[in-house]
Parts: C-alpha cells; structure tokens; sequence
DNA sequence: TCAATTATTTTGAATTTCAAAACATATCAT
DNA sequence: ATGATATGTTTTGAAATTCAAAATAATTGA
C-alpha cells in the first residue's frame, strides 16, 4: 500500500474518532450534560425545517421509537420542547430551547476553529485540491 | 462562510455517520451480528502488541468496566477468546478468534476500494497536496 | 361513517456506558 | 516473609440507546 492510501486510510478509520472524543471532552468540562449523540440530535433539528419525530429519526438514521426515547430525555434536561401541529395532530414538533441553541453555537465555533487551522496554511490553488478530493469522497457515499 | 470551509466542514459532519451507516448496513446484509461499536473493538485489539483489557480500554476511550462487558459479548458470539498472562495472572489477554478475523478481511477490504474510488482520478502531484491537506487535519488533533 | 393510512408512544429485550466497590495478584519496603 | 500499596479485572447498579412490534391517536378517502 502506497502513502497515500495509508495516509487516508488512517484518516477516515482514526480521525473521526478522534474528533469525536475530543468534542465530548469539551462537553464534559463545559458542564454540558450531553453525549455527541444528543448533541446530532440538537442539530438535526436545528436542520430541519418542520421537525416532526419521524423525520428526525429519517435524518438520523433510527427508528421513530429510538427518537421518541431520544426526545423524551432531552425534553427532561430542558434542551428541547414538544409541541402538536395545529394543522395535523397526529404530528409532534420539537423545538429547540435557548440553551441547546447555545450548544450548538458552541458547537459550530468549536468546527469553525478546526477549519480555520487546516486551511489558513493553503494556496487557492491547493485548497482546490482538497476540495476536489473531499467532494469526491463524499460523492461516492452519496450513491 | 467561502466554499472551502463549507465543504470541509460538511464532510466532518456528515461524512463520517454516512461510512458508519453504510459499513453497519454491510453487516446486517452479510448476516453478522455486530454493531460498528463491536468491529472497533475487534481492530483495536489486531492493533495492540499485548491486547489486554486496559490496553484495550484505553485504545477506545472506554472504561475497563465498560470493555469487561463488550469482550463478554463479543466471547459469547464466537469472535474472541479470554486467556490468562502466564507472567503476570492479573492480566487477561485477549485474542481474535477466525470468525474475528474474516470481519476485519472484509472491514479492510471495504477500506480499500472506498479509497481507490476517491484517488485513481488524480495525478500524483495533486495526490501529494491532499495528502498534505489530510495530514494538517489530523496533526491538529493530535495536539 | 368506516376502513386504511399515517404519526407517535409504549413495551420488552439487548447493548453500551459510567463510577464505585469488590476481588485477585504482584511488588516494594521493612 | 509479611503487610501495605499498587495494579488489573470483574461486578454492581443506574442511566442511555437501540430495535421490533404492539398500542394509541388522528387524518384521509371511499
């Protein structure tokens, strides 16, 4: 196996990881007394536009029980509300509080910080590169 | 926000789930009875020289209480075995069973073809800059 | 209106996690 | 060599996380 691939090998088996661990490190000295897991599930509603319990679980790949255990223990810690649709109530929306928009703000500067140390260093030309590799990468999970 | 730290920030996001997702998936279709959780464990202790419990917990970020149970799970579903240091009796050795080893076969080999995909494209100039690129990521967490 | 569909929750079982206590073995100092 | 301390693992109890399947509730369409 030539460098290359050893070096994104490493990447995608390692890396990730790695960043996870230390994200939930941060968490834990913060005083913030969420998992990673809980922490996607903040953003995958902040993503959606009409967050209902069934397309929270679509996005994060669980199944609608799963999100309804996921909902009940953030509601409890105050990082969510629910709400019925007025329109169909048979729906449940889930709102995010101040305190998760917080989190996620966090969250965000802590991605953007990371960002900012891998580029910085890189010519446009370079950085055209990388982005070229990257959307392949992610190109060929999308199929 | 420009359109390079959009799409390196996309791919640290969601990148990384999509992998995990479609590997578990794998499992399932292929009939093996383990969570990615679980082949993390396996290749963590292929990596390890002498793979005890507290190595083995350490490599993962794990609680030795915690890999206590997942190497139970993993002795009663045939993947590996428990053996006593014959220099030192505290110690718990464990070992990859050939069930164990066919998995982390087919994890490698997975590996391999996602990462053929990305770089058979580039031209070995180019491949030095992302590897440049992937190599500044991962020094910045090591730190 | 009544059956079928859709949305969510509940239930029961298995895994995963932690911290702290219990247990076993080894090492070090006296 | 023996008693204290250190090291390695398991056990315990509690909380999260996951699934599949059953139960409940509301809507839609014939």
């Amino acid at each position: 196996m030539n460098d290359a691939r050893k070096v994104i090998n490493e990447l995608l088996v390692k890396l990730f990881n790695r960043i996870l661990i230390i994200e939930h490190e941060a968490l834990k000295e913060a005083g913030i007394p969420l998992s990673m897991n809980e922490v996607h599930v903040l953003e995958a509603i902040d993503d959606l536009d009409m967050s209902t319990m069934s397309r929270i679980a679509e996005k994060l790949h669980i199944t609608v029980g799963s999100a309804t255990i996921a909902i009940d223990t953030l509601q409890k810690k105050g990082y969510v509300n629910r709400k019925r649709d007025k329109n169909d109530r048979r729906r449940v929306i889930v709102e995010l509080t101040s305190d998760a928009a917080e989190v996620l703000d966090v969250h965000d500067r802590f991605h953007d910080e990371m960002i900012t140390a891998v580029i910085d260093d890189f010519e446009l030309e370079e950085n055209d590169i990388l982005i070229d590799a990257l959307k392949k990468l992610s190109d060929y999970f999308k199929a």
